[in-house]
DNA sequence: GCAAAAGTGTTAATGCTACACCCATGT
DNA sequence: ACATGGGTGTAGCATTAACACTTTTGC
């Protein structure tokens, strides 16, 4: 038997299959805080809570593609930073099935809220409050924009968690921080979006420093405008390196 | 309608459910080397190449527990470090039909393969050479105890390729290199280790110094035996921190 | 005593922190 | 002129890299 007769006898259904889902972790920096973007339930289970964005991996997508649709679909967004982060497969994480869940996640600037923010009423960009220091990690909370939290559906404060945990791991060594800024920004603005997720300040000349002899940062000439004092030099992130 | 009455109705066969399998990144490092634990394939597809111990998620195990049993029935180990690495989705990744993957790397020091290579012959260690250099990443290759470069299954030199990356990250910053040594070691073993993975040189008293100031090895006063000159202090790694 | 590798001390370079200060702009 | 935040210089501290050196064992 030689493989092309192998794949023709060969039944798909002797394996039992599973369900797989994406969920979006779609991130920013609002206020000198981190905020995701949560949908309400309309359904049951868990009707009324709030959820990360998901759906379905259809048969002829691949896991990027799904997070991509989602993305576009579920939160009107399109053009962010996607990134896998983890898979979730605990037994009885949905209780309507088996469902295992890639998760993913997306960052964008917050302007680039707004529009869906609007168009789509069932979205919500919610404060992260984030309990743990360090290293540790762990389950994270969500909160309106009067300060309430707001219950989470499924397993999503831990994957919110552990997005928050790898947020913090990658900002020193990866181009994720740029991702949370429109394409010109101050060295200010760079520091609140750094500040903001490691949640502790940073000392400013040491910041200017490290970011500008890193070589990532590309000075446009330009100044920021609107300021009651003295303008700060936007930047540029130099992506060929 | 409540949420028992709505999970009564449900229909899990609406979403098109997929295939989910785990596969094991199963490594130590051999003579100062990087190895990984490959099964020969004795059927199509892909029939004769080389690929990493894998099987499907069971509807009623986790996707971690699926890892285990993996490590336990088809690489004939047990009490490895055990840790998710990335999910796999191309959708053409598999000839037969869709299946994700969740790859999923296992650490044991070497000493510890000995037995199951003996008892299953159709595994087998092989050497990984790392053809590039520093963050980039890529596919590795895999080659036997000839030097022989192996012919892999599916996008199994990419997964290979991920978790050496994954690896030389995490060794400086977590415990992932005392998973790669028996329970009692010298400092040396310990360089070794760093340097296979890393695929450099390092120097000897600035490890020494940067290992003992982070408090993670405990001195046992024991010394090791057998060595034809001045034998190393023993070390153990300090859990509980 | 000799070879081999373990283990230590000293110095130089580097990077980071903190603080003080100057600069440019709008009101 | 002044308030405000942008931007820079300098000194001190801690961490790391490099080299030379001493120590301990088996043969």
């Amino acid at each position: 038997m030689d493989e092309s007769e192998f794949l023709q006898e060969y039944d798909p259904t002797a394996y039992e299959p599973l369900s797989v889902a994406v969920d979006l972790v779609l991130m920013t920096v609002v206020d000198g805080a981190p905020a995701a973007l949560l949908v309400r339930r309309a359904d049951h289970p868990h009707l009324g809570r709030w959820a990360l964005p998901g759906g379905f991996v259809k048969p002829d997508e691949s896991l990027d593609d799904a997070a991509h649709r989602v993305l576009a679909t579920r939160a009107h967004m399109q053009g962010a930073w996607v990134e896998q982060l983890y898979s979730f497969g605990a037994v009885d994480r949905d209780p309507r099935m088996r469902i295992v869940s890639i998760a993913y996640f997306a960052l964008l600037p917050a302007e680039r809220f707004a529009a869906a923010l609007t168009a789509a009423p069932e979205l919500m960009l919610a404060t992260i409050a984030v309990p743990w220091a360090g290293e540790t990690g762990g389950p994270v909370e969500a909160r309106g924009p009067d300060g309430a939290a707001l219950p989470l559906a499924f397993d999503h404060a831990d994957i919110l968690g552990l997005a928050m945990l790898r947020l913090r791991g990658k900002l020193d060594y990866s181009a994720v921080a740029f991702a949370l800024l429109p394409d010109l920004f101050t060295l200010r603005a760079l520091q609140d979006v750094h500040e903001a997720i490691l949640g502790t300040p940073l000392n400013k000349p040491a910041f200017r420093r490290r970011m500008l002899d890193r070589g990532w940062l590309e000075p446009t000439g330009k100044r920021e405008t609107g300021a009651s004092f003295r303008p700060a030099e936007l930047f540029r992130h130099r992506t060929n390196v």
